[in-house]
DNA sequence: TCACCAACTGTGTCA
DNA sequence: CAGTTGGTGA
């Protein structure tokens, strides 16, 4: 069977294109995985190019997954060794390979966001720096933020507005955070790829060894590549190699975490793209679904252009929903639910999806008293739990020593006598050495010193004893060693986290066996050369870099209950969108935030193209949210549909009967802000959330409007230009 | 040092 | 509401 059978002339086309730059507009649904997949297939099938030297990308870990099943499926070739992963994981790598290069120990260990997130409160704490003036998380945003653009402390830039004391010192505490974590041996998520780029950039030879390498550079969902993983894309292409990138502007839904759908354009002009193939039939689903899709996203105004058509009959209509509660929807949710089984539907193939993870709750609730099997994507995952976070904390000071924050999670937990007056004389004096944690231990004396004392000894000789065990003993000795299981053993809530602790055990017997390590080699091999990590280092780095799933239970037919977020890449039968109210999706937030609301827009966008058969829209007009009940309107986003393809299966009550509230109002005893602002502010014909244009910060969105008459003010933000805030009487707004 | 409670706060999506 | 911080008493 030929390998490009099958496929429609746009596909057939994409996927025989020649090496050179490449830009595939693939909308949703239209075959993008199957394109990217057959691509490699056939590059290595028609002897262009050997497995090695393919370099494809993803952004998540089940995308990659994906795309070896596929591609093993078609060739009979070994895809492990492949480099096919996520930029994250492909940057490991290449950075455990070169650890010497990059100046980083063999043994780095890699920062989640909370544990990023701690280790800059305790930068901030360590040097008496008042973390109310300075707040961690307004740091941590603006260190990922440079990192993301590409750009070491040095290198930022403030703007002449930014120049201020205060602003210089978000640079300065930029700086001591990449000394910080330098010193300790760890890299967060945005270092990896920072790290690999410059080790790339500064190190001629292996640049040239990898460029040489990597005759064919894929790039799955390139519209949510950020400014540096485009940087890092161009360094590795080099003159002569081809990129072959596929994306979809209207599926772009990651600008929060830096992505920049611009690189599409860029990637366009800066390579000369001659060939850009649209994907436009859309084989997933029935027409009034895609009507309802391309009348959304028809409402953004920055997008390249595409329509979605299908050979599909018109299917079904789109169902709508509105009802009176939160709680009444769920109920709702659960009736439909059981017709679709009653129909013989899988629950596998059905989906409620919602904007934020929050909001699942409710639903849980309505299911499991109606008994019906779910499984919930995302919320908190497995590694991400407080009990597994501990284990991992043991299992990385072993690993690595100078790990601080490693240090400081367990030093004393289970408690052990540590108090905060003894981590504090312990955290003077390696500061005074300029020593970790770890090593500073002897340099204290008394009765604090010894317990202390006591734990480095637990740690060096767990350490010692588990050097030459299988992954799975070393991790089995942790968490009865350093007295976890034995400490959730006497809480009475504490048997959920036990299971949990024999779970990591588990984990690591799966991983161990996927990454093919034999169950008996000892899992400190490798120490010399530029050899694989050691078991233990890879699971640790699987850890941080693959959150895993909350629950078990793999392939029992359940209801699949994620964000929208989640959902990417997916396809179900039938799919509910729930919560469709003004303030949730789109999300409040949102609104303040340059074309934020086009993202808003595209992730609905996302939600309605999941749905091959039947897709449900759903709001309530009160909700229970952070404690409190707000009531709400329907999303603007029901209204951007025809009328033609929806379905009410509620009354409708004449539109604009009644009060209309232009935004969610607070209803709870709490009063401020929401209550004090019960509609729309406007000042001088300006509006909060209105985007207006200035002659020289370009677009910005109002976020606060202040004074009155010639004193009327207005607080915009300008993206990159920074928040500016412009007297009304003077600055020359253009409306958009 | 540590367990416990009261008060406070923030609240979006992810690798 | 849920997670965190701060204070108190044993």
């Amino acid at each position: 069977m030929n390998l490009l059978d099958s496929l429609n002339p746009q596909q057939l086309a994409a996927v025989t294109l020649p090496n050179q730059p490449a830009l595939i507009l693939a909308g949703a649904g239209s075959g993008k995985t199957r394109v990217l997949t057959t691509r490699i297939a056939w590059l290595i099938q028609s002897g262009q190019v050997s497995p090695q030297g393919i370099l494809a990308v993803t952004f998540t870990n089940k995308a990659a997954k994906e795309m070896l099943t596929r591609i093993s499926a078609m060739l009979p070739i070994n895809v492990r060794g492949m480099w096919v992963g996520t930029f994250h994981g492909l940057c490991n790598r290449l950075l455990r390979a070169h650890h010497r290069d990059a100046n980083l120990p063999q043994t780095f260990q890699i920062l989640d966001s909370a544990d990023q997130l701690s280790a800059i409160k305790r930068l901030l704490k360590g040097n008496q720096i008042d973390d109310e003036k300075y707040p961690p998380r307004n740091l941590q945003l603006f260190i990922n933020s440079a990192k993301e653009a590409g750009l070491r402390a040095s290198a930022v830039e403030l703007s002449s507005e930014m120049r201020d004391d205060y602003n210089r010192k978000f640079v300065e505490l930029y700086s001591m955070y990449d000394t910080q974590c330098q010193r300790e041996g760890v890299v967060d998520f945005a270092e990896l790829l920072l790290r690999c780029y410059e080790l790339l950039l500064k190190n001629e030879p292996l640049r040239t060894h990898y460029q040489e390498r990597f005759r064919h550079i894929l790039v799955d969902e390139f519209q949510d590549t950020n400014v540096l993983q485009y940087k890092w894309l161009k360094l590795l292409a080099g003159v002569h190699n081809a990129i072959f990138a596929v994306g979809d502007d209207d599926q772009s839904i990651y600008r929060f975490r830096g992505a920049n759908v611009g690189n599409m354009a860029d990637f366009e002009r800066e390579f000369r793209v001659r060939n850009v193939v649209k994907l436009e039939q859309n084989y997933r689903s029935h027409g009034h679904i895609l009507d309802a899709a391309n009348a959304l996203i028809r409402h953004n105004a920055q997008r390249l252009g595409k329509n979605l058509w299908t050979e599909a009959g018109e299917g079904e209509k789109v169902r709508v929903f509105e009802a009176g509660s939160d709680g009444l929807e769920a109920a709702w949710l659960v009736d439909e639910v059981r017709g679709l089984i009653g129909e013989g539907h899988l629950r596998s193939e059905i989906a409620v999806l919602y904007r934020s993870n929050a909001q699942s709750r409710v639903i849980e609730h309505a299911l499991f008293n109606a008994g019906i099997p779910y499984r919930v994507y995302g919320g908190l995952r497995f590694f991400e739990r407080a009990e597994i976070k501990h284990a991992l904390a043991y299992l990385r000071l072993i690993e690595n020593p100078a790990d601080d924050t490693a240090f400081l999670r367990v030093v004393n937990f289970p408690p052990r006598g540590i108090g905060a007056r003894t981590l504090e004389q312990l955290q003077d004096a390696a500061r005074a050495s300029n020593q970790s944690l770890y090593a500073a231990v002897g340099s204290l004396t008394g009765k604090a010193g010894s317990n202390l004392g006591a734990f480095v000894k637990l740690i060096d000789s767990l350490r010692f004893e588990t050097a030459n065990l299988p992954l799975k003993e070393i991790v089995a000795a942790v968490i009865d060693r350093s007295g976890l299981i034995a400490h959730f053993k006497t809480e009475k809530e504490g048997q959920e986290r036990v299971e949990n602790l024999q779970e990591l055990v588990n984990a690591a017997v799966g991983f161990a066996a996927e990454e093919g390590y034999a169950q008996d080699a000892p899992a400190t091999q490798g120490e010399t050369e530029a050899a694989l990590p050691s078991p233990l280092a890879a699971f640790l780095s699987h850890a941080s870099l693959e959150a895993g799933e909350n629950q078990a239970a793999e392939g029992a037919d359940a209801l699949q209950l994620m964000t929208v977020h989640a959902a990417k890449g997916l396809e179900f039968h039938a799919v509910f969108i729930t919560g469709l109210e003004e303030g949730l999706f789109p999300h409040e937030n949102s609104v303040t935030e340059i074309g934020g609301l086009e993202e808003e827009r595209r992730l609905m966008y996302v939600a309605i193209t999941r749905a091959r058969r039947r897709l449900y829209l759903s709001f309530a007009q009160q909700r229970m949210l952070h404690g409190q009940t707000r009531y709400g309107i329907k999303s603007r986003f029901i209204d951007e549909l025809p009328e033609g393809v929806l379905k009410w299966l509620t009354p409708r009550l004449r539109e604009g009967a009644g009060p209309r509230l232009g935004q969610w109002h607070d209803a709870g005893v709490r009063p401020a802000v929401a209550a004090a602002a019960p509609q729309v502010q406007t000042r001088n014909g300006y509006r909060i959330g209105q985007t207006v244009r200035h002659d020289r910060f370009g677009e910005g969105v109002i976020i606060k409007l202040e004074g009155s008459g010639s004193d009327a003010r207005a607080k915009i933000n300008f993206g990159s230009q920074g928040i500016k805030e412009l007297l009304l009487s003077i600055a020359k707004l253009q409306t958009a």
